[in-house]
DNA sequence: TAGACTATATTCACAATGTATATAGTCAAT
DNA sequence: ATTGACTATATACATTGTGAATATAGTCTA
């Protein structure tokens, strides 16, 4: 029933659920922008090369907008292969803001268990 | 291909991966619980009883005794149904210490990301 | 013309969770 | 005694979000 060894904490500490979605809302917020240059841009949140799966971002820009919170086109002329450029809808701008307050809400109740954990270590055992 | 109404924001605010298996095994911390009794507890940390999935709970519970992280027994006597009653292992506080890093790390980063979502807010737009 | 890079997309599989349901013991009231 | 409320644990089925691997194809430089 039990394994020989645990398994610790083999997971990616970056997860958190759809947490790329609104990164993407928040990046779209003024500007349009495609996959790839997205995929930059999402360093400044966190995203390593390592951490972002490039699959899941593209699906993740096509289920916006099949959502209705982002619209899509071929990008006219430029150089290189051709892009798929994303503008946020007046709807996806509604849902980034519902997203930050539920965001806020997840940040507190990580401040309530973290503090309690601190609490438990420090006084009681070690 | 898009949606007449959009849906928007439908999701479970209170959701986090894995939240509830950190939650648990602090409750379990010091003391020796079971899965009807942690259930009550687990409202100190933001989960309602709308919130709370049981069946989540018990498997939850499973999992973490199949991954060596507590190990139960039935109670012994004791008035009322039977309980599993469930300790956590060394390898459970160990486990607890990274997910607590963890945390800390999904917590700064939402703090990047609604911080900079005020920013743009209140400069450019509205 | 080969290799590096840019760019988008699909298929298969898995992990975590939700919904619904099953089972069963205890206790108080009728 | 038996019905209903409550305590207590558990499983079956489905959905969602993600990861890994792979496919396709245009551009640019050597």
């Amino acid at each position: 029933m039990i394994e020989d060894q645990p398994v610790f904490c083999d997971h990616k500490p970056h997860h958190m659920e759809r947490f790329l979605e609104v990164c993407l809302l928040l990046l779209l917020y003024d500007e349009i922008g495609y996959g790839y240059g997205l995929a930059e841009q999402l360093s400044h949140f966190g995203f390593s090369e390592m951490d972002l799966n490039v699959s899941t971002l593209y699906r993740t820009l096509r289920k916006m907008e099949h959502d209705g919170l982002v619209t899509s086109l071929w990008e006219a002329g430029g150089q290189g292969p051709r892009r798929r450029v994303y503008e946020i809808t007046e709807g996806g701008k509604s849902e980034l803001e519902q997203w930050i307050k539920v965001l806020k809400v997840r940040k507190a109740r990580i401040e309530t268990l973290v503090g309690a954990y601190d609490r438990k270590v420090s006084t009681g055992d070690k």
